[in-house]
DNA sequence: CTGTTAGCGCATTCAC
DNA sequence: GTGAATGCGCTAACAG
């Protein structure tokens, strides 16, 4: 790989004429310009970068930490914002949690040890407190699909409780009253704010959702599947499913249809996410959209925008807006079907 | 954050003696070992990556290039590949080409400016001649999803002719004769190599595939749609479909039940990939399996050896086996129904 | 407008 | 076994 003195010398001049023509900075005879073009070009220069980090102590990478980009939802994180990543010419670094803390700190201090300051993060194993801690210590840091109140201002986020909420709401409005909610078995944030949210729904209409109709499992969409079986062996009794995303709901629908519960006219049920599976499942899965991929690509900029404005100050929260992607899984309530499906 | 030097003055001794210890190499007092270990903790010492880059000229870093990690193909693709790259230590950075060799080249060498030579790439766009040439530029440049002769031992691959071939065999077993084709509109590849497959099956078998029931579209979920409305409104007469991929198979179903048409009890639809969305279609998509992300897997193992045993000769390239995976969206062909289906 | 100089943090000779 | 010295390729003062 030819380098900057290479270049310096091809051209006849010195390597920080070059440096600067390269990052634009000052002016030059426009014959040194060409020169060192030239040059560059027949030399197929290219910078090498982890000199230009040490030299700089900057580095143009984007790091993107979700648990595991291979699910549809965090592979949408990862895709947004590598794009927007790209129009401002930075590279993007990846890694997966796992859903692991100290998986999510290693990864996380090895992007800083790069140097990489524009850190995207969609945490749901690490505390208030570490966030805040490693938000001050890094400047670029932006937290993806949390809400952090000291640090509000790095939060790229969604009311989790309120578009719940507004998911119970329109099942109520389909005059479902018995409804089974199927959580995710993870203590944290999204799963406990959503159900706050259904629960909150419920009774502001004067009603409740018994605990037993409350199933918690682990997400994907056999756990959907498993949870709708326990409901049926328990022979509970329930109109409508509101399930914490869309795999739930989409292998809630597959175990309702195999035992022969038709949706949405016994059942209907409802996701969380708007992936692009909703629209492939039969019946195509009424959701609650997450617009994931755009807050990433807003992330990003904003992780751009902290770092290369030094003196920044954002005295702004980053709430996006979820709302209610109706499709073929939900129906009025039956009347008839409301005791019979249900002990099925 | 804390340097080598810092390190050294804590543990009092020198940066030479520390980078030793930190890296296995050469014998020490325990005494010394004990202290530096502990001055490491104490500071919480994290090597910047950039400087060890560039005095050793070594990163461990694994690049990834495809078309575009949001797609599920290629998701499974970077979680794979980004696993096995953090199980040997190594970072993972990912690059969306898009499709456009431009871009392709660009990513590939932007890597290489940061020193990395552990490159996956899956390229649809790039010249065999111009792999053969990356290659021999990048020790560690592993294709995947292709074939290129002189540069087999590089390649990761499998047999899109015989999979493909395989598939409209299974289709034939089937009874089907009169059996569509929804193919990727691209001429390189993949798209070509299948459509080959399915026409040796057929020509194997006395029969061939016209030219009218051949469907070029652009590979995604809409364009199954598409492509069975094209056939459809020009009465075409067939019993099965052979697509491309999942995508375009679930889109076709999709079409097909939308028009009163049964899978599999009037036409029989086959997919390939295997993605997890064969599962969450309805009827459950019959699909080659492409084992994509064991793929992925070896292509970084395979990547780290080529890079870290500098001698090291492969005389062996490496095919990966596909094979049906039989659902519930392909079926015996339906006498009655051969000649009324088709023109519906 | 341009060249000289001095590091960035680390690995790696070479001495001792 | 350990330390001192050198340089990886580049940026950023500082001179001129």
């Amino acid at each position: 790989m030819a380098t900057l003195q290479d270049v310096a010398n091809k051209a006849g001049v010195s390597t920080s004429t070059v440096s600067r023509i390269l990052h634009g900075k000052g002016k030059f005879t426009s014959a040194v310009q060409k020169n060192v073009h030239q040059a560059i070009k027949e030399l197929n220069y290219q910078p090498n970068s982890n000199a230009q980090a040490l030299a700089s102590n900057k580095v143009a990478l984007v790091g993107i930490i979700t648990p595991n980009i291979a699910a549809p939802f965090y592979g949408r994180v990862a895709s947004g914002g590598a794009a927007t990543a790209r129009e401002h010419q930075y590279k993007t670094l990846i890694a997966n949690s796992f859903r692991d803390a100290e998986d999510e700190l290693n990864a996380i201090y090895s992007f800083v040890a790069q140097g990489c300051r524009n850190i995207i993060l969609h945490s749901m194993t690490l505390s208030d407190e570490k966030l805040i801690e490693l938000a001050r210590q890094i400047k670029g840091l932006v937290i993806l699909g949390r809400y952090v109140e000291k640090i509000a201002n790095r939060c790229v986020w969604i009311d989790n409780v309120k578009a719940s909420k507004l998911a119970a709401e329109y099942i109520l409005q389909k005059g479902h009253k018995k409804v089974a909610v199927l959580s995710y078995a993870q203590t944290q944030c999204d799963p406990s704010q959503r159900l706050t949210g259904a629960k909150l729904a419920f009774m502001e209409a004067g009603l409740e959702i018994p605990e037993d109709l409350i199933i918690f499992n682990d997400g994907q969409v056999a756990d959907g599947r498993l949870s709708v079986q326990k409901l049926l062996d328990n022979k509970a009794e329930f109109t409508a499913i509101i399930a914490y995303n869309d795999l739930i709901a989409i292998g809630a629908i597959k175990e309702l249809v195999k035992r022969g519960i038709k949706v949405p006219q016994d059942v209907s049920v409802i996701g969380f996410d708007n992936l692009f599976l909703a629209e492939i499942s039969t019946p195509e899965l009424t959701s609650v959209n997450y617009p994931i991929e755009e807050m990433s690509r807003y992330a990003v900029e904003l992780s751009i925008r902290l770092t290369e404005q030094p003196n920044i100050h954002i005295e702004q929260t980053h709430l996006f807006i979820s709302s209610i992607v109706e499709r073929d899984s939900t129906a009025d309530v039956n009347q008839n079907l409301v005791a019979a499906v249900v002990t099925s």
